[in-house]
RNA sequence: GGAGCAGUGGCCGAGCGGUUGAAGGCAGCGGUCUUGAAAACCGCAGAUGUCGAAAGGCAUCCGUAGGUUCGAAUCCUACCUGCUCCGCCA
């Protein structure tokens, strides 16, 4: 969530680019909204003054406590009145703010779509095929390592069963990323992966984007957790940090997504799935540090496409194609020779004080100093379906076999290709 | 799921209708003492909102939401969370 008084007093500016991520907002009622609380709390302080000076006298005073007190009935009944009318127009407000996607940081490039974005970095040689390298998902099915069929059969479209040593590899890439990002620093959490609406709303899933969710029925209302991110972030909701910052925590969740509307996309293979897995690294961050932060969760997330001999790039994000909740966003593409295309393998993201402030992570600047407001960030490090994806279409021989980085051998328990069952 | 107990400031913890925004302790900050530090002593010190150029004023906040009352941290109701015991379960 934005700054309500910041907003208020940049008003056009901070609406103009708000525009620049697309879409139009409707801020019509803001100002009014605004100015109308403004005028409320004035009115009801003066009220309330009035009733706890009178009050004060009546504490000590029979005679004025008999003689105000009617008098004092009818003035609760009007601070009673006021605070009710307060009170439905701070939600009002809230429920426009809470709209309200974050402010693109001043280094973001302007741009309507993905085809603005800035690729920064690339990494890594595309493998030569001698041969048309195929898809990961004719390989999978071909060597009886990926099932959709029987997926679809007992849960419905975009699920699927791995096998064998394929369901091995992406359990020992989630081994893998961990050990690396721990000894990188980072704190193992094994989060819940059902949250409560508070959560969700925390790190800016709702109530924008609530069709997104799978959540539970009944009275006990949870929602499965699209990313690590959500549990983790508010792992620290409601705290405030003492120094030093910042806290890095890394950790493994199944993620999942309903996505409505996205049918007729990516139909084939493991890109796009109701359910998948993923080892999710998040920060709180010093704002003053925040950015520079940004920087080495991309080098973190790198750090594991190249020790797995992945060839990707990154790309800054421009403004129309970031998240909601994003300041600054970099993508990391993975390059997928069966689709002869870059596919995102992990997301990396700044949201400034916009979770914070909504989820209430602060932290103490100094001994004795007022809290703050924290930044937040995070980074998949990395989507374990999408790597398994890229190995088996970068690693793939003529005859069907996949070939796997050494350094994946130990976590496989020798296994070094995946070859038909 | 059933029964009982509890939720107070950064932390611990008193208070149980008006003098309590809240005793006391710890942690923090400033000072005295000291060559320096520690200890001891003295003082300062919550959050949010609102008005104001500022100094400062005012308001709200004792798990959350309601209610009773002229007045609620204190009484009532519901809900949430935690702990203990029982049941069930990996």
């Amino acid at each position: 969530m934005l700054d309500l008084k910041e907003v208020a007093k940049n008003f056009d500016a901070v609406v103009a680019r708000l525009n620049d991520r697309g879409g139009k907002l409707d801020l019509s009622r803001f100002q009014a909204l605004f100015a109308e609380r403004k005028q409320l709390y004035t009115e009801l302080e003066a009220n309330q003054a009035q009733k706890n000076r009178v009050q004060d006298e009546m504490k000590t005073d029979p005679e004025k406590r008999k003689a105000l007190s009617g008098a004092m009935k009818e003035l609760g009944a009007v601070i009673k009145e006021q605070e009710a009318r307060l009170k439905a127009l701070e939600e009002a407000l809230s429920g426009v703010m809470l709209q309200l996607p974050n402010v693109p940081h001043p280094s973001v490039p302007t741009g309507p779509d993905e085809s603005a974005n800035q690729v920064v970095k690339t990494w890594g040689k595309k493998p030569d095929f001698l041969f048309a390298p195929k898809q990961h998902f004719e390989l999978g099915e071909k060597l009886g390592l990926l099932d959709f069929e029987r997926a679809a059969k007992v849960s419905g479209p975009r699920f699927a069963f791995s096998r064998g040593a394929l369901a091995r590899l992406e359990r020992a890439l989630v081994a893998f990323m961990i050990d690396q990002h721990v000894a990188r620093g980072y704190e193992e959490l094994l989060p819940p992966y059902l949250v409560s609406r508070e959560a969700m709303t925390g790190t800016g899933q709702l109530p924008k984007f609530e069709d997104d969710a799978f959540k539970t029925q009944g009275d006990h209302e949870l929602f499965l957790i699209p990313t690590a991110e959500v549990p983790v972030t508010n792992f620290h909701a409601d705290e405030i940090l003492e120094l030093p910052l910042p806290r890095r925590y890394v950790a493994f969740s199944p993620c999942f997504r309903a996505e409505a509307g996205s049918a007729g996309r990516d139909t084939r293979g493991l890109i796009r799935m109701h359910q998948f897995h993923k080892v999710e690294i998040v920060r709180f961050a010093h704002p003053e540090d925040s950015l520079g932060e940004l920087d080495e969760l991309v080098a973190d997330a790198s750090n594991i496409l190249e020790l797995l001999g992945l060839p990707y790039r990154v790309s800054l994000l421009c403004t129309g194609d970031m998240g909601f909740a994003s300041q600054k966003t970099f993508d990391l593409e993975v390059w997928l020779p069966g689709q002869n295309a870059w596919r995102e393998i992990s997301s990396c993201s700044n949201f400034g004080d916009f979770q914070a402030r909504r989820a209430k992570i602060r932290f103490r600047p100094g001994p004795g100093e007022k809290p703050q407001l924290l930044h937040t960030l995070n980074g998949s490090g990395l989507a374990a379906g999408r790597t398994a994806v890229a190995l088996l279409e970068n690693y793939q021989r003529e005859d069907g076999s996949v070939g796997l980085p050494e350094v994946l051998w130990p976590y496989m328990g020798g296994i070094k290709e995946l070859t038909a069952r």
